[in-house]
RNA sequence: GGGCGAGUGGCGGAACUGGUAUACGCGGUGGACUUAAAAUCCGCUGCCCAAAAGGCUUAUGGGUUCGAGUCCCAUCUCGCCCACCA
């Protein structure tokens, strides 16, 4: 008998497969289509590991379980090949990017190849082939015309390492994304491209898509709207005016000085001779303070300009702040500080004694209404854990507890006995009472003693039910009385010096509990509530002209420039005017030319401008100079799922038809980009359908996030750390490509990260082993007999069953255990030699194991006498008919509990009188009813359990 | 601080809409084959009890239900993302 060889029958189906180019499409097909595809990888030296194949693998065993459904399934590979790394690697060597790139991506291939993977290579896509990136420079012509590339000059994240600007995506807490360095801001001139202008749409469209929620979450906090109103404050005794955003309007009255961002282009001419210096000092600092210093010092820190500004809705003077808590890039870079409701505010004015005005008291203070009394505290009985004694203590959502009685005086402690007793009593339902786990440091007012009590406790909580007798309540606001603070009161109680409760609880209450509540010290507009005044008196600042409704968002334009020789160029150039002018159409693409020097340098500008020759052209006659910058790598990766579609075409970027016959990408996988990739497509999408290029506004249908496969002590795979697993190592360990393959898959569910386990391979090549040794033993025989058709039939078809529907919901690592369930099955059933129960059986076998290995998988059918491939055959069918079972064993529960089990024949299992009638003669069920009543019987037939209720 | 997700054997994990918890694999262990080992094959393997019977068990506490890993409330722990966004 011929024994499992992994490393001859792979190699034989790899040769097959491109020979044969098994896996190119085309459009023109009458099966419905699946466009499957991972996200394209950068091409890095160091090749890839174990971790990297994991997508690559999900995306191989989807595109063949369709392909075997009978789709048109195209699946592509291609490579990013732009970027920082291979620059600087050829900084570091001197090797030119275009050729250690085609030697990563060979290797790649290789490496690619050896997995078996199904990949139609026509179809190859590079973003760094002039082919590809001429087209990149076409659609940003596009963007230009349309307004959507822009330049401003502005603050900028600059990496002094890598000497180029950075989008903010590509800023990891305050560090460079690629080189770790910290990041600082720099005045420069840089491309942008408008995404703000389908910020709308972007989110809106969200609600719609087949995506992870978790990746979901992150793109609507990443774009982050917020809905408020901007507001002009007049500089006093001048006609200069200071625009906010807010989207609190209707704290107005509260604002009692504003804060500039040192960035602001206002601040100089708000100082005077007195504060000049100091300001400038403070913004010079503020503006010198990486990203990772400012974020550090958490401290308020800022300067009085020395300017005042009136506040329009009380016409009061308020003092102009400079402060680097405020930020220039988020709404107008400047604020309206209402201290008394807002924390930073708060903080703010605490530290450089500035006014706090109330302009909304909080529900739960001092409102002695019983919805708010419900809502905002809570009943709690406190345990004294040395005697396991209680105290009462009604709790105020301002971070201490304040007695309640109720019966017991308040500090008293009590038997457990006496709390039920009590609350029984007073009418108070107890749901539950139950422990919290570990100790809690509480202050309260200690009634009886007349002073506040610091204790540490662990609180028993108990929840009031919704209907509290009137009399009880009545009671409980008389007992209730003394202890309502105003805000006021509060803020004096908290901030006493003998009083440890400290700010920082009175503030969390606030920022919790107090932004919402009735208006108060605002004029007209007292006695009603925050929430539904806002658009009151938006439109009350709107009638003085100094305000109106406005959305901001979170995201800002995204910053395309860079500084870098690798990378796509821009096809702009500048006349002697330093006028701004697009590169024709007709002279795309703008090539990146061979140079020798590829440091770049201090200046601001990409090793390019030390190209002279290059740097000239001529458009329509006259001479121009070239912008030296290229684009971000994540304008290349932005189109290329639509090239894929359309990947040889010199004439446009692509064909519509094409396109629109693939597209959206059916499913789309990978672990990385959930936020700055996966929003940028959706842009370029939209901006193309606008232009009429596409039929389609979204360019992914389902995306699957797959989980990092980490080494085997659970740290990231990394060459630094020396953890890195090479797939081929495993290959050519004797494993083979399929038991990788099924491996990878079966470790976990795919959406989840996992630790890669030396040992578990092995346990996955016993099983592929076990499946040829299955069918070899079939093969090898001569006579027919085997095991019993019947049950044959029934695993065969639970099988299939089952396989389909865990792939139709992405569960790889079930439908491979139920193939392993088949194969056990098998096993026991023993075959020695031909039947037609038996050929079938191993077939749908093989074919269900295809998708995940395809070598193991074509070798065998074509051992079982096929000359045609798996794809062509088809996925197995089930018939229901085989599942139902002859006898069913009936459950039987006493109270909930197992207490027995036994088999009837399925017919009788319908019956329910019947099954009753069995399960009470059950000797272990008599065993537990006899002596007592039966309340009630439940049969689930679907389940065939039966639960026999006794008391 | 905010948002999202997750806690099930020694380990990775299974249980689709509430219905026999621990499928499948790893590891462990006993046996067969072998002079021996590897490979392979066949058992056993959540915990407590000598075994049977029984009891306990899906982070902790409680609720709803005939019945809860699954639903609800609270608490704890871990992970990821965002983080002075007005």
């Amino acid at each position: 008998m011929k024994r499992y060889n992994p490393q001859e029958i792979e190699a034989k189906w790899q040769e097959v497969w491109a020979d044969g180019k098994t896996y190119e499409v085309s459009d023109k097909a009458d099966r419905p289509k699946a466009y499957v595809c991972e996200m394209f990888p950068y091409p890095s030296g160091a090749g890839l590991h174990v971790g990297h194949v994991r997508n690559f693998m999900i995306v191989d065993a989807i595109a063949r379980f369709y392909r075997q459904l009978g789709h048109n399934v195209m699946r592509p590979f291609g490579y990013d090949t732009f970027g920082l790394p291979a620059e600087n690697y050829a900084i570091k060597t001197g090797l030119p990017p275009q050729e250690t790139t085609l030697t990563n991506i060979n290797h790649f291939r290789e490496q690619f190849k050896r997995m078996g993977m199904g990949v139609d290579w026509s179809r190859e896509t590079n973003t760094s082939d002039p082919e590809y990136y001429r087209w990149t420079q076409w659609i940003f012509a596009r963007l230009y015309e349309k307004g959507l590339a822009y330049q401003a000059e502005n603050f900028q994240w600059w990496c002094p390492h890598d000497k180029t600007v950075l989008a903010n995506e590509q800023v990891e807490g305050g560090k460079c994304w690629r080189c770790g360095n910290e990041v600082e801001k720099k005045r420069m001139k840089q491309w942008f491209f408008k995404i703000t202008a389908y910020a709308d749409e972007l989110l809106d469209e969200i609600d719609n898509l087949d995506w992870p929620e978790k990746i979901k979450t992150m793109q609507r906090n990443w774009i982050g709207r917020s809905e408020g109103a901007e507001i002009e404050f007049v500089v006093k005794n001048t006609t200069r005016k200071v625009r906010v955003f807010t989207t609190r309007p209707d704290t107005i009255f509260g604002a009692t000085f504003m804060v500039l961002a040192p960035e602001h282009p206002l601040v100089s001419r708000l100082t005077n001779d007195k504060t000049r210096k100091a300001v400038g000092k403070y913004v010079t600092e503020a503006m010198r303070k990486t990203e990772v210093e400012r974020q550090e010092n958490k401290q308020k820190t800022g300067v009085f300009t020395g300017s005042y500004a009136i506040n329009p809705a009380t016409g009061e003077p308020i003092p102009i702040w400079v402060a680097d808590y405020v930020l220039a890039t988020y709404g107008e870079g400047a604020i309206m500080a209402v201290p008394a409701h807002d924390e930073r505010d708060y903080e703010f004015a605490e530290k450089f004694k500035l006014p706090i005005k109330q302009v909304i008291r909080p529900l739960v203070t001092g409102e002695k209404n019983e919805d708010a009394i419900r809502r905002n505290v809570i009943s709690a009985v406190v345990k004294r854990p040395s005697d396991g004694k209680f105290l009462f203590v009604k709790w105020h959502k301002f971070g201490w507890i304040s007695p309640v009685i109720g019966g017991i005086d308040p500090g008293e402690a009590v038997e457990e006995a006496a709390v039920r007793e009590v609350f029984e009593e007073t009418g108070y339902r107890t749901r539950f009472i139950k422990k919290l786990g570990g100790e809690v440091e509480k202050y309260f007012f200690a009634e009886n003693k007349g002073e506040w009590r610091h204790a540490i406790s662990q609180p028993v909580l108990l929840e009031l039910t919704e209907e509290t007798p009137s009399a009880v309540s009545a009671a409980e606001k008389k007992i209730q009385e003394p202890v309502w603070l105003t805000h006021d009161e509060a803020m004096e109680q908290v901030t006493h010096p003998d009083n440890k409760i400290g700010l920082d609880r009175f503030t969390n209450g606030v920022k919790n509990y107090g932004l919402e509540g009735t208006m108060m010290n605002s004029g007209a507009f007292d006695g009603r509530q925050s929430s539904e005044v806002r658009e009151d008196i938006v439109a009350w600042l709107e009638e003085q002209g100094v305000g109106k409704s406005k959305t901001t968002y979170r995201m800002r334009d995204w910053l395309i420039s860079r500084q870098r020789y690798w990378g796509c160029p821009i096809p702009i150039a500048y006349d002697a005017a330093g006028k701004a002018h697009l590169i024709p159409d007709d002279q795309l693409p703008v090539l990146l030319p061979k140079i020798t020097d590829y440091q770049p340098d201090d200046s601001g500008r990409s090793a390019l401008a030390k190209d002279k020759k290059w740097l000239k052209v001529t458009i329509d006659g006259q001479e121009m100079t070239r912008e030296t910058d290229t684009m971000d790598g994540y304008a290349c990766s932005s189109w290329y799922l639509l090239r894929y579609c359309d990947p040889k075409n010199a004439k446009q970027a692509w064909d519509k038809q094409k396109v629109d016959y693939w597209s959206p990408v059916d499913f789309y996988v990978g672990g990385d980009h959930a936020v700055a990739h996966l929003l940028y497509v959706r842009f370029w999408c939209k901006f193309f359908a606008d232009e009429g290029l596409l039929g389609f506004r979204e360019p992914v249908k389902r995306l699957l996030y797959n989980g990092y496969i980490n080494a085997p002590d659970g740290k990231k795979m990394s060459k630094s750390k020396g953890n890195v697993i090479d797939p081929l190592d495993i290959v050519d360990q004797g494993y083979g490509a399929d038991a990788l393959r099924v491996y990878e898959l079966f470790i976990g569910p795919y959406e989840l990260d996992a630790a890669w386990d030396p040992r578990g391979i092995g346990g996955v090549y016993r099983f592929l082993n076990r499946v040829w040794t299955v069918t070899q033993e079939y093969l090898a025989a001569s006579s027919a007999k085997g095991g019993d058709p019947a049950d044959l039939l029934k695993a065969q078809h639970s099988t299939a069953k089952r396989v389909t529907e865990d792939l139709h919901r992405n569960s790889f690592n079930t439908a491979i255990a139920a193939l392993m369930e088949y194969v056990n099955e098998l096993y026991k059933l023993k075959t020695s030699g031909f039947s037609p129960e038996w050929q079938e059986a191993l077939e749908t076998l093989v074919k269900l194991l295809a998708p995940f290995a395809p070598h193991i998988a074509n070798e065998l059918f074509e051992q079982l006498g096929h000359s045609e491939s798996i794809e062509e055959a088809g996925w197995p069918k089930w018939d229901d008919s085989y599942l139902v079972a002859s006898e069913v064993e009936v459950v039987v529960q006493v109270n909930g509990k197992l207490r027995a089990k036994f088999s009837v024949p399925a017919d009788t299992a319908v019956d329910e009188d019947e099954i009753k009638k069995l399960a009470l003669s059950q000797e272990n069920v008599q065993n537990f009813v006899s002596g007592k009543q039966v309340v009630k019987t439940i049969y689930i037939a679907k389940n065939h359990l039966i639960n026999i209720v006794v008391k």
